[in-house]
DNA sequence: TCAATTCTGTAGTGGTCGCTAAATAATGGC
DNA sequence: GCCATTATTTAGCGACCACTACAGAATTGA
């Protein structure tokens, strides 16, 4: 994205990408408006102007762990095989992934930035359309299915997707409430019972 | 709660119930830690002094609209009748209320202070029980309907309400997301193909 | 009318917010 | 060695945070 010629100038002293990983790990816990820059301070090592030279300001640094998080830690349709085992293989990872140990309980973009205050709530665009193409990619994955034979004619696609994303959103809200691995994996099994037929 | 003498000194100056519905609003929409002083100041048009007096704290004040938002807009499950019908008019509803025009999108409690700064942790408490308490009755709700024999014995009561839970808090996660009552709705609708049987 | 009581508005409190100017330190190019 | 460039540290910016001391206003009981 941007090119850099760091031959010349004093060396970063710090691992770009562990403090990122320590910054992504704290808006995962307490969100944006929850994580102040001193809490990132206090998580990465770092001082403020480190920050700010490296990442921009806090809602970029926001916006940049949200990348990280989606590529180290998002969950994706498998795009081959039966659907039906993709959307079930889904439901599985993220409940084992909203439950893995030594990283904050939840999903940081399924139950994302919900209720801001009125002055950054454009801080709120990027996690919600991350959610939108979520559903969008298992409409789509439905559809696909749907004109194989796997679902029959007239399913309602769009809904369908919604009910599996609200599971994973749903499943994000209960892990936060102290949920166990095996609470949601039970959660996930129950809800391919909608699967049609 | 509070036993009222006030016969002497100055009366109050404002409509109770109509600034606690202001503030309501405001909380659900922006959240705890979205909404400031400020902000239910504009809200309500009361100075600072007011809202302490007649409510104590910022935090006091968040609890009473949460309480009053769950006897004004929160939907429970009819207790008589079939299970079955119960849970689906319960979805249903839950996809009324969240789209209601006038009011903001989605629910204060199933997707309340998921994520805070970690000085003000104790805020989260009361939302997630309630959470928890609607959790606990619908599979109540459900165990009953296994010892009368509307679900089959050995059904996994806990998993499926934790299903509809997570049902209703993706519809408000979408909701949110500017999801509209039909989609909710058909949301609701596909949900209930989980229903054993 | 006076005193006691309660509420309202003014005007702040100390603290934290996101952010940055300026000085110092560490590198490469010459 | 010396300069240009970049990073880190110190120190602090104005704005906002939740909250409140205080004085004035409005009521009841006497």
């Amino acid at each position: 994205m941007e090119m850099r010629k760091p031959s010349r100038g004093r060396p970063r002293s710090f691992d770009e990408d562990a403090v990122l990983d320590a910054v992504m790990r704290a808006f995962w816990e307490h969100g944006y408006e929850g994580t102040s820059v001193a809490t990132l301070e206090a998580a990465t090592g770092l001082k403020a102007p480190s920050l700010y030279g490296a990442f921009g300001s806090k809602e970029l640094l926001y916006q940049t762990a949200l990348e990280r998080y989606a590529c180290e830690h998002g969950t994706v349709l498998r795009p081959d095989g039966p659907a039906r085992e993709a959307v079930s293989e889904f439901l599985n990872e993220a409940a084992d992934r909203f439950s893995e140990s030594g990283l904050p309980p939840g999903c940081m973009v399924s139950t994302a930035a919900l209720a801001l205050g009125a002055t950054q709530r454009g801080v709120a665009t990027r996690p919600a359309r991350m959610r939108s193409e979520t559903l969008a990619g298992i409409e789509q994955r439905l559809r696909t299915a749907v004109t194989e034979g796997e679902l029959p004619t007239g399913t309602d696609v769009g809904a369908l997707a919604r009910l599996f994303g609200a599971v994973v959103q749903g499943m994000s809200v209960q892990a936060i409430d102290g949920a166990t691995r095996q609470e949601l994996r039970g959660l996930a099994a129950v809800a391919m019972a909608a699967w049609p037929q």
